[in-house]
DNA sequence: AATGAATGAGTTTTCATTCAT
DNA sequence: GATGAATGAAAACTCATTCAT
């Protein structure tokens, strides 16, 4: 449906599958030390040293640090789409929203590192890639936007349509901030709980029956 | 009741007021860099330039390039606080939460830049710096922890006390969203109709009124 | 006449005097290791070094390697103008070109060092420096040119117009061989002798008395 | 008579008559990039893949980058030799020497690029390789110094023989410029005319009859 | 013989900070 | 108090060359 723009990260290595197996060292290395320093403090040659090889061959992988953060950002992307890919069957059911609504905050819980990165770095991309990043966002919002409006129609909710959009940004919100604001909530909560009562509270005020 | 451990920013300049005066220009010219190009991409030169004095003259008000993000965000919680504090007289009615919040997501309008500032910039603070204002931060959380108890004491509200924390994360955050997911809503709603609707979909679980 | 175009190398440096005096430091390291070396082998940290600054300040007074050769090219046209300037009064005798031609091949021989820079390594300016090089020295290949038209008019020489100009530069040319090709002559010619005996070769087909 | 003292590019491959084809191929390459970027901003791994192989395949056939720059170089000299061979038979007329003058600015036409290459590049060189490229600079020179002296022996010029040696540079110097000048002359002048002019220029002093 | 992935020394450039005037 | 020239550590990125396959 999309134009699927993938925006592609340039690369001198020919054979594919080690640019894959390379590269996935190198988010790994790349989410860790982003995590801890942030993307500016941390070095090209940490990267790679993290990631086990020289800052020669980081650089047959990619062509700029800023593509580093790209494969980060677009990798999670990735990753989101192959979890809730299933629940793109809606039945129109509150149940399958509340299923898929777990589904991704277990998704952010899991990649709670990636997530944080991704959040608070973003603003370092490229221009294009900043672009490409938001417009997987919007994606996402609008899974759960489609969600609502099945929902809406088989009549197990009642909303303006106008503040569909808003809510679904808001559960996507509220997943995020499980990770950006983990400093706040880890001890207090488990990420059961946090579900449960993120989704009574975004909920309820549609659905009588939670 | 907390430490109000304020962490002071040295200057080599005695007149205190010329310092204040210095001090708002430099701000001033640090959040408009901020927003554009990030801190790290921000040089100091710029931003001595841009709040119209001398680099040198720069470094005779503050120690560190880090100390003026932390004066962006320091300066924030003033106006935070100068603007909510009337609100703190809860009469423990919903009707003074609703004004509060108000009070707060229109402040957050005003503040744009500076919230969005110091939404993306503050983990580049100093360790010292940023326990600060992660202290500042959940002081104001526990402003609404504190309305929403008030609320629950007078029975205007209900609510299980464990949710209560997690409510007012919730109300901040949305807040805050206003300003670092402006890409997203700005063309759609005015900060009126958002705050209208954050508040519904905020409250509605726990108050059958609105 | 010419659009004088001047290429700016920009600076951060305000005092317009200090400037000139450590371009003028710049530019003789810069000549003495290109010399030595080329272009491409000499690394900015050792010209800043040859000059007596940090490689920091060097870059305070230019902002690329390029910036570098450009002004070493510059400053050579400068020079060439400073000292051919009197002779521009043509007075169409075949002596004041002759004297016109000795000021020039010993101008060569004074700035052989610079000379012999920007004959090798004019190749890896940017485009507009380049260009900018090129119309100088179109420029003073014109210089002769008119010389040359001024004999001609007073009958002092006879000579097809078409050939002029191919004159002009073979006069050019051959007082650069003096800077490139002393490998081959510094042993067995003084600069007195080469500009006689060139002389002779060029102007020995148009003028019967020399 | 020279020693001849041909400086060997050592290669791992046995068959000869690969050497010799792979290596043609590399020439062809070199000159091409070199020419439109310049020896120093060209990288191997271009050579190899304009040469049409690896980059591992390059270094079987050179040791050093300054190999190929060297073959280069070298080829030229073979590529002269080879045209000029037949005017050694030198007859001691002004017009064996004419015709000597006119083949080598038509092959100078035809390895412009080359030429050019050679003569912009050449001081990148390792030492012993520019000693040898100069060596045979020399040797050219001295064909046309020859050809200038049986003439001298049989009477058809007039020239002391100091001027000799002088004269013949011009020549070959002459020759080269229509490489490197090609920017001031292509426009205006065919090679049959520069040739003609040239001639008249640099013999028109020793010999009436031109 | 051919390939191309891996290497790391070396290069240009930036920028926070200092300090003499 | 104000200025701005000087500094140099540190960072991103390149590329000739090697060597296992």
């Amino acid at each position: 449906m999309a134009k699927e723009q993938k925006r592609l990260v340039l690369s001198s290595i020919k054979d594919e599958s080690l640019i894959e197996k390379r590269r996935t060292e190198l988010i790994h290395a790349a989410v860790r030390l982003f995590k801890e320093k942030g993307f500016h403090r941390t070095t090209t040659r940490e990267i790679a040293k993290t990631a086990g090889f020289s800052i020669g061959t980081l650089y047959e992988y990619i062509r700029t640090k800023e593509d580093i953060l790209y494969l980060v950002c677009d990798n999670i992307y990735l990753e989101v789409r192959k979890r809730l890919e299933p629940e793109k069957q809606h039945d129109g059911t509150i149940d399958g929203l509340i299923k898929a609504i777990h589904q991704y905050y277990h998704l952010v819980d899991d990649m709670q590192d990636e997530m944080l990165v991704m959040y608070q770095e973003s603003k370092s991309l490229p221009k294009d890639a900043l672009e490409y990043v938001l417009t997987k966002e919007i994606e996402m919002v609008g899974l759960f936007e489609n969600l609502l409006l099945e929902c809406l129609k088989s009549g197990e909710i009642q909303l303006p349509k106008k503040e569909i959009k808003l809510l679904a940004h808001q559960i996507v919100l509220s997943g995020q901030a499980w990770a950006f604001r983990r400093w706040a909530w880890r001890k207090e909560f488990k990420i059961e709980d946090y579900i449960k009562m993120q989704t009574k509270i975004l909920l309820n005020g549609i659905y009588y029956k939670i």
